[in-house]
DNA sequence: CTGAAATTGGACTAGAATGGTCCTATTTAA
DNA sequence: TTAAATAGGACCATTCTAGTCCAATTTCAG
């Protein structure tokens, strides 16, 4: 289904969350509390964000996260990275990878340069733009009449 | 790390030769030596793929599989469709699902405007652009500077 | 100094999904 | 009649996923 974890998806709710108007530094339980998913979720969520450098982390009694960045300096594409690992719809198109079927396989490259395609898509998507309501996305219409988008390249 | 199934890398493969040039009624086993996949996983693949549609099969000796439709009419959205089920990179964007968390849920929509340009993205390619060696896809150019590409909706 | 509130790092498990194989029935050409 | 095919499932081993929990460490407050 070319679908995403759910883990990924709360992942995302948790960045959102932090990225809110007028959060500051947020314990496991205040986002816990925030986006209605269960605690242990949330820390072991949270813990994989801070090691990915996404988020930063204040140990000790009143500690927390907070966002390292800017939600509008925050892709999708990488939120994706950190919680899914690279984007690579098949083992062919992993980065670097050299599929032993590649002399043989017809397909070849194709699925990468989509992968590619997908990937510049997600780029152009940032934290800030994922909240809701959310600012009306011209997505789709961008891909099927781009010329006529005003949004072009600045979601 | 938003994948598909290896069974449908597969199956695109399959597809791939029955759109090759000179590739008539072909066997499974002629699909399988052809894929360099094994057996059973073709025989699987193309039992699957004729009772979507795609393909159209011929039963008893001599009998075997061909494309319904040329491969310029048959699009990548509807390969992984077959393949994978409707793209739905969460619960929540899946057509016509109501996710309960909704009103809560700060992310909201935004999967679902990913999800309606990724299967846009898909339902550009065709079939007869993923042979190899393809032709030169500028999907990427595309989604960074749609307005510079020539090749807009017609890939 | 002590205790409470946090993060850190990892182990653990139940359940679902995936991939791969195989078996039997049916159809059809020679 | 026989051989070569497809049709339709059943089956299982393995991996992945989601979710929980525990022990250790850090830091603030009194």
């Amino acid at each position: 289904m070319l679908r995403i974890s759910r883990l990924t998806d709360y992942g995302t709710m948790i960045l959102v969350h932090l990225a809110g108007p007028s959060v500051g530094l947020c314990s496991a339980s205040d986002v816990a509390a925030g986006t209605h998913l269960a605690l242990p979720t949330v820390q072991k969520l949270l813990k994989k964000l801070a090691k990915a450098g996404l988020i930063s982390s204040v140990r000790g009694a009143d500690g927390g996260y907070r966002l390292t960045r800017a939600p509008a300096e925050i892709t999708a594409a990488e939120i994706l990275n950190v919680l899914e690992g690279p984007v690579a719809i098949t083992d062919c198109s992993a980065e670097m990878r050299q599929c032993e079927l590649e002399p043989i396989c017809q397909v070849g490259s194709a699925w990468q340069k989509i992968n590619r395609a997908i990937r510049s898509a997600m780029e152009d998507i940032r934290l800030s733009d994922l909240r809701r309501p959310p600012r009306e996305f011209v997505l789709q219409d961008l891909w099927q009449s781009p010329v006529a988008n005003p949004y072009n390249r600045s979601l």
